[in-house]
DNA sequence: CCTAAGTAGTTGCTAGTGGAAACAACATCA
DNA sequence: TGATGTTGTTTCCACTAGCAACTACTTAGG
């Protein structure tokens, strides 16, 4: 890992302005200190309950939720914002694993796509459901539906805002990804 | 890195479930899209303003709110929840960079006391600077005082719960800990 | 049809990370 | 004094990501 995973973890990250000169920065920091903390649990979680960690959980989505269950290698690279040799390399491990299969994508004989096994499609809703109870059990006791909705109405303007910033304003995760019907499908 | 660096840059992660079946989820799917996005902004902008990454912030922060601006090893090490070995490399670059220097630690002869040098203050100083006015550009314009409370008041009973799961309840960061009268005391 | 240029994906290499364990120096307490 | 524990550093290992080089293929142009 690079400093993220210190970043990840740390308690204090973001947390500590030497004056709190402005009351509204305390949110954010709060927001932060929260992110970490449930992201720790999370990780713990899933590790515990279903043996993976938080980094597959992305490409594992993006799959689930493609047509198909599958995705050209270019595509998914560009969906979780990785490289193509951090992608293939992914993929390797999660074909090591038997989640995930490469096949030809159609016409183009360069292409190859990636696809969940039927293997790969139970890890996922495994994956899904832990991360879920997580959410219901850490996130959801401590808001109203009144708090929740101000908070993501907040939160989504912030994300946009920022998104704005680098570039990449369309939100990436909805965007043509829309979830199979049948779960096992 | 490990699979963090990933985690810190995506857009997706912990963001598609396969149906929100709970409204009140997609608030802390917000959030964390909220965050993950912002923290990549502060990154660049730390980068570009003060030639600073984010991994250096925790480290300097609590060493500055420190009395002397000196901390022990240890008492680092654990401030910042990492190792004491990739402290003691941590520091090792800080020292390199002239911001941070050793000393003995009083009576006891084993002990090190990591010590901001005046140059490493103003550092602290300016990438606290550049991290206030990216949380004022983006934050800030977001959220009304009415919102920005109830941000932090959820954010807080979400980081608290999950501290006491994961074993560490005190809040780290506001223990013990106070700024100095004078910045670059 | 053939060549030139471009694209998709993989791989070799490098530089970097953190943790566990081994280690040296010192403290503590009997 | 000697046994035990602590502090900080170092060594070693396993792992990561990105760049650049490479192969295989497609596409555009003559």
């Amino acid at each position: 890992m690079r400093d993220s995973d210190h970043i990840a973890r740390s308690a204090t990250l973001v947390s500590m302005p030497p004056r709190p000169s402005n009351e509204r920065r305390q949110a954010w920091y709060a927001a932060v200190r929260a992110h970490g903390a449930l992201t720790e649990v999370m990780e713990q979680q899933l590790e515990a309950e279903a043996g993976m960690s938080l980094g597959w959980y992305d490409v594992l989505v993006n799959l689930y939720l493609a047509p198909g269950h599958a995705l050209r290698m270019s595509e998914l690279a560009d969906a979780v914002l990785m490289s193509r040799s951090w992608l293939t390399r992914r993929i390797d491990q999660l074909e090591r694993a038997g989640l995930v299969e490469r096949c030809s994508a159609g016409n183009d004989g360069r292409g190859v796509r990636a696809r969940l096994t039927r293997e790969g499609k139970r890890a996922y809703l495994k994956l899904e459901r832990v991360h879920s109870s997580v959410i219901d059990a850490h996130f959801l006791p401590n808001a109203t539906s009144a708090e929740a909705e101000v908070v993501q109405r907040v939160m989504n303007r912030v994300a946009a805002n920022a998104r704005r910033e680098l570039g990449r304003p369309e939100n990436v995760e909805s965007a043509g990804l829309r979830p199979p019907a049948n779960p096992l499908g």
